[in-house]
DNA sequence: CAAACATATCGACATATTTAAATAGATAAA
DNA sequence: TTTATCTATTTAAATATGTCGATATGTTTG
């Protein structure tokens, strides 16, 4: 069931998860890989030190866009497609 | 015309732009109104001094989300729509 | 168990953002 | 034209954010 309406301190959460060029890019790579993507690809996607990857991923997940998952000694994340589609819908409100 | 493709600078933009509770209090206040707002008006809904209103419709105007409109010492705001259906767009993108 | 690997956390620094007081500019009213 | 009103800009302070080196934690391999 979607939820319709997410509250102010949630939508001003994820604007700020992805409003950084390189949390977009990470974003963006899921439309490159079937459905998944590890945290060691978004190292190699980005030209950062390890420590700002890390961060931008925490990020994400702490908006809730990413859903993480341990494998052994890597993470796998997926896009949380449900939590997007409710940001959309907020802001498809705006209109009219 | 609609323009599909937004660039990842712009969208980090808007983001940014929507990454406020404040600004998106303004931004939700369009509803309620027919289809403009006064600066007075923004004045009146938001709990900070006059600069600070002033400093956040300005990051809405850079955005691209509002437009301005000068009426006499008044200025008027709208909601462009044409660049929140790009931005929602870009982010429908970034799903399957 | 020891070494190698993958990711997270800490500490420090530089830059950006939010806020408001003071002031400036532009327009309307008296 | 003087005064009041509306909005923007400047300046400064507090807080938040992005970045990376160093290090820690957890996991696999030898």
């Amino acid at each position: 069931m979607m939820q319709k309406n997410m509250d102010i301190k949630k939508i001003e959460k994820i604007s700020r998860a992805l409003s950084d060029t390189n949390r977009i890019a990470i974003l963006q790579e899921f439309k490159k890989k079937k459905d998944c993507l590890y945290c060691a690809e978004v190292n190699d996607l980005l030209d950062l030190a390890q420590p700002s990857v890390s961060h931008h991923l925490k990020q994400l997940v702490d908006a809730d866009l990413l859903l993480s998952k341990k494998e052994g000694r890597n993470i796998k994340y997926m896009l949380n497609q449900q939590v997007l589609n409710e940001y959309i819908n907020c802001l498809n409100d705006l209109k009219d």
